[in-house]
DNA sequence: TATTTTTGTTCCATCGTTTGAACAAATATA
DNA sequence: TATATTTGTTCAAACGATGGAACAAAAATA
């Protein structure tokens, strides 16, 4: 009933009176075997069955085809998209990846990356965890000789391939957009600005501010884990404060989601009293009611640009420059900030 | 800069004048190796900072202490929390797991499988898609020697282990809770019923509607994908129904979700006009306004349970009775659906 | 016909680790 | 002291696939 014993390209070659190498040849295509003897063995191998032995092959071959994928958070659209575009790219070019998620932990994610490099990747696509300050697991990463592709959270010093967006002009799109809308006390649900992400998000967002005259009030500007906890509580904080902001935006959407909650709540006006507007175009951003104004980062571009940035290292291993990929950054105009 | 040479056994034991074979069974613990020789090994072995050929050994032993889990969406708390509980588990026993997801989509699935069992993992722990019908990939789990562990959606004729919760006890506590509240026009946006999980469930809750007396009528149960947009739809059309249902039992929280958005779009007072039952307790359920009432199902618990019943199959491979652990599902009630 | 080239295959070492068998040295038993 | 047992190590053969070198046979060129 159970046929256990997989079959080996010893048992192709013994039935066909070859040799393993032979039938390892005719496999590969190689131009020195006859097609008569290919066709044979390629016959034999569906009829047994046959599976190469994955890990043979890579011991022998130095190279897994496996591609490591390292994220903060699988539970979001943005990161589940960007994986499923850089899978079906590598799928595409013969190599399998290997999801893992650091839930923002900086432990977690060092425990991921040495699990990876066990299992002997050829590559790890990664964005970084919030906790992550230290990089010196992403340094042994290269030093084992192992690529390494960042997206979205990625720092440069680490000096490796990169895509993403212009956070710095994301921040200048909602402040624009919400000046034109008539708001002028403007605050930021900020993420940490040890991240360079955020950094530029604030960055940005302070430079919008000046460019149109407004103050820049520092307790308008509070960084966290961007967790719908840290929304809500924020937004609460907010709201208690001598001067309310006319206007908050909030460097990511769930929690926007939780800001959104919290206003709701609390009975206040959106936009008329304060408009709010996201970050990343998760799902449910067009599904609360009011919807969320965000801004699209092009998780598909990502992805897709990630893989091929990881392939084009392994055509050419010995190429020394760095590229960087910066995409632009969409404001989506939802209900939540229209006043106009 | 960089040290591009990983070392092997066989550098520790050229430095050490010992052979290769001596090195690995010092690090393995042999018995027959010296206390000395073990610890100047394990000494020289972080000196050079050696990491054992994963490929390697695991081609030699015939194990590669690889687990690979497969859920339909990794995008969700139930699911997220189990493979959490899983993995926890499965390093502590010297096992890593690569979690994968099929997006429900029954031919993802298969690639997923294919892949998995090509990188050769000594076992499957997974929760089927729903779109799956053709047992077939999961027989070749079997057939293959893998082991296989499925966990909330699995069928019962592939006579595996399994771990999950007693679904047609859970339609009973809603059922009972929802009476208890002065409801007597129940609906149910079910799962399809082709999956065991939401057959039992539709047969608990008609079975339990019986019980009380209550009618049962055949455009109340409404079988969908329960996505979010499912939910939003299937309300609607009770809404536009001429009986209206006074209680909605939804089989998964993500397409309650959906409801209670078109709920409060339409100004239905909840839970006095329609109460709302979910399903899975994730975290949103007690986020939203009003907070779901919703069914618990212990995923740190399957999870935990799902990785012992692999370990189990690993240290007694010749067993051959099956083992299914079915847990006893807590009803969460919450505002949705607390009348009095 | 003698020689070179091409073709199709086999031979063999290799990737790094593991493991049973073999063996010498040290220790215990008679 | 002779023999049996234990201890610590080496030897050699795997695991399955790969690929360069070697080699014989067939075909092409002189």
């Amino acid at each position: 009933m159970e046929n256990k014993k997989k079959s080996t390209i010893k048992d192709i070659a013994a039935v066909l009176g070859l040799t393993p190498s032979a039938v390892s040849k005719a496999l590969n295509n190689h131009p020195r075997i006859s097609e008569k003897t290919k066709l044979a063995v390629k016959e034999m191998a569906v009829e047994l069955d046959y599976q190469p032995n994955f890990l043979s092959s890579a011991l022998r071959k130095g190279k897994s085809n496996l591609v490591g994928v390292i994220i903060p958070r699988v539970n979001s659209h943005f990161f589940s998209s960007v994986v499923e575009n850089i899978e079906k790219m590598l799928n595409l070019n013969g190599y399998n990846i290997i999801m893992t998620q650091s839930n923002e932990l900086y432990a977690k994610e060092c425990q991921e990356i040495d699990t990876l490099l066990k299992i002997q990747v050829d590559g790890i696509i990664a964005s970084m965890a919030n906790e992550t300050t230290n990089l010196e697991f992403y340094e042994k990463i290269k030093s084992r000789g192992t690529e390494l592709v960042l997206f979205d959270r990625g720092e440069e010093e680490l000096n490796v391939d990169y895509v993403g967006i212009d956070d710095y002009k994301s921040s200048h799109l909602v402040v624009d957009h919400l000046v034109s809308q008539n708001c002028k006390r403007i605050a930021h649900i900020a993420g940490f600005h040890h991240i360079r992400i955020y950094k530029e998000r604030i960055r940005g967002y302070k430079d919008a501010l000046e460019k149109w005259n407004l103050d820049i009030q520092d307790n308008w500007i509070i960084e966290s884990n961007l967790r719908i906890e840290d929304g809500r509580q924020i937004m609460q904080q907010l709201l208690n404060a001598p001067e309310r902001p006319d206007a908050v935006y909030v460097a990511g959407d769930i929690a926007a989601l939780g800001a959104l909650q919290v206003l709701l709540e609390n009975n206040i006006k959106i936009p008329e009293e304060i408009a709010l507007v996201g970050f990343s175009d998760e799902p449910f951003t067009s599904l609360t009611q009011p919807s969320i104004s965000t801004i699209n980062q092009h998780s598909d571009q990502i992805g897709k640009l990630a893989a091929e940035a990881f392939l084009n290292r392994m055509s050419h291993p010995k190429k020394k420059t760095v590229n960087r990929i910066i995409l632009e950054p969409e404001l989506i105009v939802r209900q939540s900030s229209k006043r106009i």
